[in-house]
DNA sequence: GGCTTGACTTGGACAAAGTCCAGGATAGGA
DNA sequence: TCCTATCCTGGACTTTGTCCAAGTCAAGCC
């Protein structure tokens, strides 16, 4: 964890209180936050903290590459911590949880030449979709 | 695309104007548009059409299984006439642009069990993203 | 063709998620 | 300690989407 923050440190970013707090928010679970989770969760630690601050530091964490965004189908975007392990998801269409999963085989292999159109592929996205125990229980 | 009409009719749709101005928008193209892209362009055939409407009329054929639901990484969802033959996309990260493509294999195979914990997985959404030809030259 | 009726549409208000900005605060270097 | 570029704040604004009461109209029935 305070690896991330020397990281950031190392990167020139300046280590104010407010961004201190969202990095803690993120890597206490390993969960998958939205931006006002995350925001809620900060302001417990810090109340002045603005929503504003929240965003851009979400966007800053994202454009280092230090957090994922997943836009699930659901209406906000979530922030996932584990950047440094690739991985996908499995979201439950019901309640909307999400875990983290690593299926076999490489689906970048997947698309042939034909099939990519001049496009310079860099990255793909896996979502499975089901329903969670919890939500098929009910 | 009159085979699109037919169907709906024969699940007790009502076919107004206004249904008949949305489902051929999407027939036009085969394009992925946002609801507001498709309510401009039912707006030009049928200037009275209302937002909700248009809204109305979208959930109406998701539902249906005759249009799917896309959530690239953008704002807002894209709706996808093609729903008939499955399919994933390949997005263009700078300008949006969407492609359908259909890779080989079969990434349902390739999430194990001890992966899905206790989930019933009823579907797979693959995203491929990077820079197209059109953004790559710029 | 003319009624009837329940489904459909409308427009506007509302909500959620996110962006932008001017002005004030502060981390970190000199 | 002081300076200054960077950061934070709060609020206004935008975008995307939902909801609702009241009016309209497609389709079946005569």
């Amino acid at each position: 964890m305070s690896d991330l923050l020397e990281r950031l440190r190392g990167r020139g970013w300046r280590m104010t209180a407010q961004r201190r707090v969202v990095a803690e928010v993120l890597a206490g679970d390993h969960v998958h936050l939205t931006a006002d989770e995350v925001h809620a969760r900060a302001v417990a630690k810090l109340p002045e903290i603005s929503r504003a601050t929240v965003y851009n530091t979400l966007g800053e964490l994202v454009s280092l590459g230090e957090v994922l965004e997943v836009s699930t189908d659901k209406r906000a975007k979530r922030y996932d911590p584990n950047a440094h392990r690739p991985h996908h998801h499995l979201v439950c269409a019901q309640c909307g949880a999400i875990r983290d999963v690593h299926p076999t085989g490489n689906p970048m292999a997947d698309l042939p030449d034909s099939e990519r159109f001049g496009f310079t592929v860099s990255d793909v996205e896996v979502t499975y979709r089901g329903v969670c125990p919890n939500c098929a229980k009910a």
